[in-house]
DNA sequence: TGCGATTTAATCGCATGCGATTAAATTCTC
DNA sequence: GAGAATTTAATCGCATGCGATTAAATCGCA
């Protein structure tokens, strides 16, 4: 099947156990700062998605997030809880909701800025390099996804 | 504070959501073969720390995985339900419990030698690109616990 | 020795994720 | 145009993760 010898492999050494850790070790980064806003991560990724464009409907959200509706319904909720976006059933097709921003939720923007420039600072690693590990590592989720 | 322009950032371009995605396309891999084995995923880490080095306590495995008692003792709960693993307070001092497979848990790891190797294939790297960007992750990793 | 500080797991509450199912609206097909 | 198939969110149940707190055991120091 393989001809990695997973015998001999230790836990260090495995990928999904690197990117398991490092997930987690963002979350935990982000957790203070974006806590000083009431956000969660997914919450702030669900807004980073609509500040990059206003009124997606629950389906695009998913699609953009790797996310599902029974994760993204009651998020959205507690985020129209929040008073950061407002959710609305489509007019021209009654299935879809459609997600839009508040003027709270635009303006969370400007204080959100220095939240992702804060890991740049502490990564301390050029755009170059940066940009090259995001490649990979979205090489190896594309891979993952298409070998299912 | 950065001179990242983080005003031009697109979602697509942060580490973070890569990282994020990954880990979740990881766990989506996973899932339908640890799910066979009757496992998920933290529970499969929990197992390999053990298959390593039988015989840790909560700490020493919370150490390893980047978890806390919180979410370790209750997943170790489910685990000795499953009949993998024991859980003792040790004698010497009893406020540790040691955690220990028995025979059911490490006749597992026989049977879970082709999910490793399963990962493998599909990503399609070679050892040398797959060390060199565990290594990259690890760094991050490093970094962003460091900087906290 | 004795008592406060520390260590170690456990507990609680809340927010994801996700498999499975359901409900409602729309589309397709005859 | 009616009914089946499909699409879209929502709901339910369960397993993490984690901040905060608690309880028990051990340690340290006067």
């Amino acid at each position: 099947m393989s001809d990695a010898p997973a015998d001999q492999l230790h836990l260090d050494e495995f990928l999904c156990f690197a990117l398991y850790k490092a997930h987690h070790a963002m979350n935990r980064f982000y957790k203070p700062l974006l806590g000083a806003l009431g956000l969660t991560y997914p919450q702030y990724l669900v807004l980073m998605a609509l500040w990059e464009q206003d009124n997606q409907n629950v389906g695009q959200l998913g699609e953009l997030l790797h996310l599902e509706s029974n994760t993204l319904t009651p998020l959205l909720k507690r985020l129209e809880q929040a008073g950061l976006v407002q959710r609305r059933r489509a007019a021209n097709d009654e299935r879809q909701v459609q997600v839009t921003l508040t003027e709270q939720g635009r303006a969370l923007r400007q204080k959100s800025r220095d939240v992702s420039a804060c890991l740049f600072d502490t990564i301390g690693m050029t755009r170059d390099e940066l940009g090259a590990l995001v490649a990979d590592v979205n090489g190896v989720t594309g891979a993952v996804v298409a070998g299912r």
